[in-house]
DNA sequence: GTACAATCGGAAGCGAAGTTCCGGTTCCGG
DNA sequence: CCGGAACCGGAACTTCGCTTCCGATTGTAC
């Protein structure tokens, strides 16, 4: 999905076709662009990010065709640490505190990528695709359920609301006076079935 | 604070000054964009303004000098009409009753300004300066403690959430399966004290 | 060690959108 | 009804960031 020497036909063997620096350089440009642009947002120049590379920009575009293209991938890397966070989770007995603790480390990652919060807000169609690729609503919906089946998440809550409150998480981060836990906090009561107790918004 | 008339010396009588064209001008400009920009968000080129306003670019650019200065003005406009809407809730005699509706007419206020919606999540500076201008956090101060005096919104919300979970919502609307007022609904119950009852989230 | 193909670097090309400019037009006071 | 200031329209200009291109460089097979 990402590999360019890919070909439909005859596929599996070609892997030593790159070169060494090549893929060096590759590396790096990934990571470059990582830390940029989980710093600087979605609108990082690709010679900013080129140069933190200490790379040239042609470099960049050999192995990224189109900025879009980058972005995709960054994305789908944070989505497959968000898989990685729920599954860490899915192991948690309790299930109120699988799901709480699915929720605050989904947001933590969010709060330390501004790339991933303003794809989650203005790129429907990457946030759509990265979710789908890494079965998101399946997690959720394990996740979700088991603490319904358990009685400490409302019953009328959907699959669809968590990546929805992430999305809507995201929205903060702009926002004068927001906090991020407080924000989390709120979200997490409003999923609790009726008569619960209340997160300590501190 | 918009007509570019206003010297600070000798201001209060010369008002006119502007000839009748330039102010119908004016006004078929704002219409255009509130218009246009509602639609199509902040990106809307003002090419596509003007057209829309039956007027060429370069009258556009008499009345606001910058794009950025006509998003300003719509977005205090649009501040404004939040404003009216929480002086409505003001009096309605139920606490809660008020507290959710203006939550509710916000919400609906932004669902139906695309550009509202982005300026929330992308201009800090404007949604800053727009909302200190209407007093809005004096006035969800009034309206959630009043909510909270009454024991129906919990002891531990501060008037700030309420702007920071406006600027979520505005989150939401690019999100795959999100639904406005399941948000609403949730933030709402999140919002409530220890034991209280739930939203139909329908 | 040599040759050639893969890769690199970054200057130049390009398209898009905001902004400027000015000749022509329109309002308004006298 | 006239003169001129205010105003209009939209072509042209500017800026900015993505993308392309190609001569120079470097890795690798023989």
């Amino acid at each position: 999905m990402s590999n360019p020497v890919e070909t439909p036909t005859e596929a599996p063997a070609p892997e030593r076709l790159q070169r060494a620096d090549a893929r060096r350089n590759r590396d790096r440009v990934i990571k470059a662009a990582r830390t940029r642009m989980a710093r600087d947002g979605l609108d990082t120049q690709m010679e900013d990010i080129a140069r933190a590379a200490k790379v040239g920009v042609g470099t960049v575009y050999r192995h990224f065709s189109t900025k879009d293209e980058l972005i995709e991938a960054l994305a789908f890397d944070r989505f497959e640490r968000l898989r990685e966070a729920a599954e860490a989770a899915l192991v948690i007995d309790d299930p109120w505190e699988a799901f709480e603790t699915f929720i605050r480390a989904a947001a933590r990652i969010q709060t330390e990528d501004r790339a991933l919060s303003e794809v989650l807000t203005s790129r429907p169609d990457v946030m759509g695709a990265a979710a789908a690729s890494v079965g998101m609503l399946e997690i959720t919906a394990t996740l979700i359920g088991r603490a319904q089946a358990a009685g400490v998440v409302r019953p009328d809550a959907r699959p669809e609301d968590v990546p929805m409150l992430m999305c809507a998480l995201a929205g903060t981060f702009k926002a004068p006076y927001a906090s991020t836990d407080r924000y989390v906090g709120i979200v997490l009561d409003g999923l609790r079935p009726s008569g619960s107790g209340r997160t300590d918004l501190s």
